[in-house]
DNA sequence: CAGTTGATTAGATACTTATCTAATTAGAAT
DNA sequence: ATTCTAATTAGATAAGTATCTAATCAACTG
């Protein structure tokens, strides 16, 4: 569904992303012409006119009446408030990123900050750091508690500074502590984003 | 007026009629991203992401929130929705054309069909014929009655069938008949198109 | 202060496409 | 039938632009 949305859309801003263009929509807007009186209009030939009929024919923008051997275009206004209405509605953008799959950049960071599962350096940039504390998180078993003792043992597996981790695992949301024991939160729980607590 | 707005239309185009940038209105639709992030994400370099962010700038569509060195990018919802709205509304669209000057196309017809103030031939097309009449009717005097013999003598000065082109100002209604008295019509009475009466 | 990181700018390349001329098609008029 | 007219199609050219690499800039880190 979201990438045949997305080749509609761009269908669209293609064929009116174009000076000439607009300029015959906006004459066929006013009244019906032919070929000739459209290139002479626009001081064009003619075989450029053809070319972007062409064009607004393949989105069903203009309609043809032909009478004797001259072609006498109008506006489907039907159709141009069809396409143009709600194209952009914030529902409607949401689904033009679906084709991209997230986990690219992810993948990307750990690549950079995780060598042998172990952590080279902490990422000093806040959206990086939450990447590298999602992969992390994941070392900590749900649904049980820990003690710091034991949370200490696991981070250092992984990098020295486990004080750091562990106190970033608390501060973006991944980990919990209630009197002294550490658990680790469902993702449901988690920050869409990175929050900026700092 | 009417170019400034041809151009602001044709700016909102050419920006939106790229597959790259759609996909970042929709992934900044959902979250606030970085250049690299996109870039990853995308499958592109950073320059290139950049390079397109700029596009969308132009037009306000991004709105930048600097974190130490990183640049996070959002969308501008208002201003998107701004712009689209109404962009293609019907009185917009007939404010394209209004650089054109419409005596193009009938001073090229005329130049074809006129020679030193004679008829060469009668165009067979309707639109083309109601340019030379429109032309030809000039040269009846408006506010009194003609007979149809003076009428004769001044079609004859320009064409040799004064028959038919008396007929055809009759059809194109650009002149009247009462009582076998003619009288030219007031331009306000034309038709704004050559009707189809054949 | 030197080094690093993330972003932008400059410049080169390759792809797209608007426009033209020439050739072709379709239809009407003579 | 032949000619003429209007439109389209084919093919060539030139202008615009998306993308890349390399270089520069700005801001943080150590």
């Amino acid at each position: 569904m979201a990438p045949e949305n997305l080749q509609t859309l761009l269908d669209f801003f293609k064929v009116l992303s174009d000076e000439t263009r607009l300029k015959l929509l906006g004459l066929l807007a006013q009244r019906e012409c032919s070929v000739e009186e459209m290139a002479a209009l626009l001081h064009l030939k003619a075989p450029t006119i053809s070319h972007h009929l062409a064009k607004l024919k393949s989105l069903n923008l203009v309609l043809l009446n032909p009478e004797g051997n001259t072609h006498l275009y109008r506006l489907n206004s039907e159709q141009l408030q069809l396409l143009s209405r709600d194209l952009l509605s914030s529902e409607q953008l949401k689904t033009l990123a679906q084709s991209v799959q997230p986990e690219a950049w992810e993948t990307t960071v750990l690549k950079a900050f995780v060598e042998n599962d172990r952590i080279l350096s902490i990422p000093a940039a806040r959206k990086k750091r939450f990447v590298l504390l999602k992969w992390l998180v994941q070392k900590i078993e749900p649904d049980r508690d820990y003690s710091e003792k034991e949370i200490n043992a696991i981070l250092k597996q992984h990098h020295e500074d486990c004080a750091t981790l562990r106190r970033e695992l608390i501060g973006y949301q991944l980990m919990s502590r209630k009197d002294g024991t550490y658990r680790r939160l469902p993702p449901t729980e988690w920050l869409q984003e990175a929050g900026n607590f700092n």
